[in-house]
DNA sequence: AAGACGAAAGTGGTTGA
DNA sequence: TCAACAACTTTCGTCTT
C-alpha cells in the first residue's frame, strides 16, 4: 500500500517532467491502476474518489476541484464575484484578500502601518480562533484525505456558525470536528465517527454534542448515510476487489428494498455485505478483520449477516 | 488454536409523557 | 426530567474446523 503511493508520487513526477509541465498534475495524469494496472479505473466525482474497477484499490481519494472556488446562488453575486486576480477562498481567514506590506527598508511611517495592520488583522481574538479552527479543518482534512471541495464547505458552514454567534462559549476542536463530520456527510463521503474522533483532539461525546447542538442551531438536515458510502472505501482497506464491491452494493440495495435496513446502523449492515460478498467470491475475510475495519463488532456483523443472508435467501457455505 | 456462534448483561442515544 | 426502548457493545462459554 505505501509502496503503492510512493510508485504513484513517482509516476507522476516522471510523467509532469516527460512533458516539461509545471504543476498540471491533474487525475487525468493517472490512467491505470497501480496495484494491478487496470486500465478500468472508476471516476466517482460525487465521492470524491477514483478506485479501480478490477481490484478495487482506491487510487485516489483526493479528487482536485479545477473549478473556481466559488459558487454563485444567484445572478448578483455572480458578476460580484467573477473577477481578476487570486481565487478567494474561505479557507484563509481574510479570504486571500489581503496585502501586507513589505518589511524592507521601511521609514517611520511604513513602521506605523505596519502595526495597524497587524493589529487590525489579528487583533480581536475572534479572528485568532478563526484563524485557527480553518487550520484545525486543514489538518483533520488531510489526516482524513478529504477532497478540498469539502474542506471549503467546512469553512463555509464555520463562517456561517460565527455569524449566528454559536461559536463563543464553545470549544473550537469540538465545533470545528463536528463541523467537518457534517460536511463529509453532506457530500456523501462518510467517514465514521471513529475516523474523525481518530485525527481530532477532543473526545466521541463532545464531538456528537457538537454535532447536535449544530444541527439545531444552523436547522441543517442531514441524511442518513446509506451503506453503500461505506463500501468502497471499506473493500479497499480490506484488500477486496471490485466485483466484491458490486456485490455487496447489489445486497445492499435489495435488503434496501425489503426494509431490512431500517433503523439499523448503516456501517454494521455494510460490513456483513462485504463480508457476505467476500464469502460469495471465495475471498473469505474473517469476521474479525471486518470488525477491525469498518469499526463494528463481530456480533453486529453476525447478526446483521444472519438477517441479511435468511431474509434474502443468500446460501452462504463455508 | 482460530474462527464462528449466540446468550446475557451493559452502554449511550432517542423518544414520548 | 425521567423512564422506556432499540441498537449496539462487551464478555464469555461452547462448538467446529
Amino acid at each position: 500500500m505505501v509502496a503503492s503511493e510512493k510508485d504513484k508520487e513517482e509516476e507522476k513526477k516522471n510523467k509532469g517532467a516527460a512533458r516539461g509541465e509545471a504543476g498540471t498534475t491533474g487525475l487525468d495524469d493517472i490512467k491505470e491502476c497501480p496495484e494491478c494496472g487496470s486500465k478500468s479505473l472508476i471516476q466517482d466525482y460525487g465521492k470524491a474518489e477514483i478506485f479501480c474497477g478490477d481490484c478495487g484499490l482506491v487510487v485516489a481519494e483526493n479528487i482536485v476541484d479545477l473549478g473556481p472556488e466559488w459558487r454563485a446562488f444567484d445572478s448578483e453575486q455572480m458578476s460580484k464575484r467573477a473577477r481578476v486576480g487570486a481565487p478567494m477562498t474561505y479557507r484563509i481567514h481574510d479570504k486571500g484578500l489581503s496585502t501586507l506590506t513589505t518589511w524592507g527598508s521601511q521609514g517611520q511611517g511604513q513602521i506605523k502601518l505596519k502595526k495597524w495592520q497587524q493589529r487590525t488583522h489579528i487583533a480581536n481574538t475572534t479572528e485568532r480562533s478563526f484563524i485557527f479552527a480553518l487550520s484545525e479543518i486543514d489538518r483533520m482534512s488531510s489526516a482524513l484525505r478529504l477532497p478540498m471541495n469539502i474542506r471549503e464547505a467546512a469553512s463555509m458552514l464555520y463562517r456561517r456558525a460565527m455569524k449566528q454567534h454559536l461559536i463563543r462559549g464553545r470549544s473550537i476542536e469540538g465545533i470545528t470536528t463536528a463541523i467537518l463530520y457534517i460536511s463529509c456527510r453532506q457530500y456523501g463521503v462518510p467517514r465514521t465517527l471513529e475516523e474523525v474522533r481518530d485525527v481530532s483532539r477532543v473526545g466521541q461525546k463532545e464531538i456528537s454534542r457538537a454535532y447536535r447542538f449544530l444541527l439545531r442551531e444552523l436547522d441543517l438536515k442531514v441524511t442518513v448515510a446509506s451503506p453503500i458510502d461505506f463500501v468502497p472505501r471499506f473493500c479497499s482497506m480490506l484488500s477486496l476487489g471490485g466485483d466484491i464491491r458490486s456485490k455487496a452494493i447489489e445486497i445492499i440495495k435489495k435488503a434496501t428494498e425489503r426494509e431490512l435496513t431500517n433503523g439499523r446502523g448503516p456501517i454494521g449492515i455494510a460490513a456483513a455485505a462485504i463480508y457476505i460478498a467476500a464469502i460469495l467470491n471465495g475471498e473469505h475475510r474473517t469476521q474479525k478483520e471486518v470488525s477491525v475495519i469498518t469499526g463494528v463488532t463481530e456480533v453486529t456483523i453476525r447478526n446483521r449477516y444472519k438477517e441479511l443472508s435468511e431474509q434474502l435467501d443468500i446460501d452462504v457455505l463455508l
